[in-house]
DNA sequence: GCAGCCGTTGATAACGTTTGCCGAAATTCA
DNA sequence: TGAATTTCGGCAAACGTTATCAACGGCTGC
């Protein structure tokens, strides 16, 4: 059995116990004859540490809990990917929770993992205002970055794409294209990304056209909202529809095939986020890509310096990283004004 | 700060750490006077128990490690939501690991995990043959249990699909639509999805046409490899594409609407998995969906089921679960016979 | 009324590590 | 060569919990 302990390692390379910690964990200089006898004896007896010994004793698990809304949002594996092969390569593991939405069960889930002693929390916020108690409880007890999605001001450092920057490399496609009767298809929740994407397209619209900034449907990020949302802005003879994400950017583009609408001939649709299906999605959608494993690092970089220093409450950081832009045929020239072939040509922010 | 120990509460309720340890854990019966105070004591200190002194002290972690080989792959979301959610619902947590399709990764992770103790462990094996070893040397000393693929026989308990009998649904709907220069779309990877799959489609589509079982093509599970594959068959003049999952699938019906194939009209396209992308393609993909809740409440169950009864190595359990078959518009009916609408219609298998 | 029993409770010893402290040996400096 | 300083290793005390064991009541039953 796994019942190997600093013991048996310490009786086999005939020192003590206190001595067998210190070479194995490196604390303390050690003499180069007896560190050999011992990591010899360590390897021959296939030693594993306990970490809940360790972490009983030195009140540090090196794990990391990760709280995400709705692990099924196909946004987010991209992301999770990126950090918990961040978080391994520094050695530390990650303990998952989904609260499939719902704030409650987010309280719960941030509450179990604080009595699990995670070293710190990565938390994308299920809603912007009933998630605010919880986390900032939770960032009082241990460092703790919120990602993709805020949670109020000033609550605990935060990392998330430059929304507004996406959404003005969107309207300055769309501007150079000719595109004029611009919609948005957004959501009315009150996560952050939702709130700053609508803004941006509130604020950036109006160089299209005056009346753009007023045709805006809100919904949710969904593709079923797509769909219907088209309907509720289709009187305004868009030639254009902006979409606050690509779910609602695929939603659309189906419920305009059905129309009988030619995309991008009549109507030009752009995204946000770039999921994998926007690439696949036939036309190929525009999109806004995410840099998903700069924010990753990101965010465990700004992990790795609270741990570091400890109590020291540094000022709070909120990272904004530039997305950039990815052109695809749901955006390509006009009825009239057909041109070369440019599919999935990235186009970095300045 | 976090600092309320049993000891705290013990002052404050006015008896031992004993009692309040049995009253907190239900351990042994209590007064029920004593009970209450305690209780009370505990709510106002707003007492946390410490998981890693637990740990340490009875051997169990509460925490069960989820080694699976790509987070993006888009079948996996789903699975991992649903057994995140019914192991939180048995109180225990989750720690992920992604290896990234490295089966050397895979190794190290699930050695961390091991020396994390983690009290059981789900294994998603990135190889059917190159993860064996790790796998089995886990499976010695933990609980575990192998879902989606195998990894040899006789290594763990497992729980996966029933791919054979999906491949009969799929191929049992073709012949009732008449389709019959039938193709199959595969991968020849060692994972045992992947040989099931191909090994039903082999002896099942004999029934259709004597020169189906040969008409195969073999790479990986992926969208390019989809694409790829419909130039190999083309000079076959199939009238269906049967392919080994869904990203296949998809690859293949973007290759053949380039090459200005009517799907279904000339050629039928079925996946496996039903990943929400197949739903949202256009057309729909016909496909073969896993039942994803099922499958994670009888793999937490076979766990469960090993950590009641420690060191009882009861017989292994290899447990199929019955697919069924979602017909969607890509295998509707073919050119001559064209007939009423029928999306989305969900067929049980018997 | 006394032996014996159960139901409750309290001390206390683990669990496997890390770490502060101290002594011994080795080294340096005057 | 003696004292001061460093280096190295051991002892033992934590960390917060659970489990074992004994003690102390108040019972029942004869």
């Amino acid at each position: 059995m796994s019942e190997i302990t600093l013991r048996d390692v310490a009786r086999a390379s005939g020192c003590s116990v206190a001595t067998v910690s210190r070479v194995l964990a490196g604390t303390r200089p050690v003499g180069a004859e007896t560190a050999r006898r011992v990591r010899e004896a360590a390897a021959a007896l296939g030693y594993r540490p306990n970490h809940a010994a360790r972490a009983l004793r030195s009140r540090a698990t090196g794990t990391v809990g990760l709280v995400l809304p709705q692990i099924t949002n196909p946004f987010y594996p991209a992301l999770v990917r990126e950090l918990t092969h961040a978080l391994h390569a520094e050695g530390r593991a990650v303990l998952l929770a989904d609260c499939d939405d719902d704030p409650v069960a987010e309280a719960e889930y941030i509450d179990d993992l604080l009595s699990r002693r995670v070293d710190a929390l990565l938390v994308i916020p299920a809603d912007e205002r009933r998630s605010r108690d919880a986390v900032a409880a939770a960032a009082a007890r241990v460092p703790l970055v919120l990602m993709d999605r805020g949670c109020g001001p000033g609550i605990a450092d935060s990392v998330a794409v430059d929304n507004s920057a996406g959404m003005a490399l969107v309207l300055d496609h769309l501007a150079a294209a000719g595109r004029r009767r611009v919609c948005f298809l957004g959501a009315d929740g009150t996560a952050s990304a939702a709130a700053e994407r609508r803004a941006a397209y509130a604020a950036g619209s109006g160089a299209l056209d005056a009346a753009a900034p007023g045709r805006v449907a809100l919904g949710d990020f969904s593709v079923e909202w797509g769909r219907a949302a088209v309907d509720l802005v289709w009187d305004a003879r868009p030639d254009a529809l902006v979409c606050a994400n690509d779910l609602i950017a695929v939603g659309a583009l189906q419920r305009l095939q059905q129309l009988g609408a030619d995309v991008p001939g009549d109507v030009a649709v752009t995204g946000f986020d770039d999921i994998p299906m926007a690439a696949l999605s036939a036309p190929g959608i525009t999109t806004v890509r995410q840099p998903v494993a700069e924010l990753a690092a990101e965010a465990t970089q700004l992990l790795s310096r609270r741990l570091a220093a400890p109590g020291t409450e540094g000022p709070q950081r909120a990272i904004r990283l530039a997305p950039e832009l990815v052109v695809r045929e749901s955006s390509g020239p006009g009825a009239g004004e057909r041109g070369a072939d440019e599919a999935d040509v990235a186009v970095p922010v300045s």
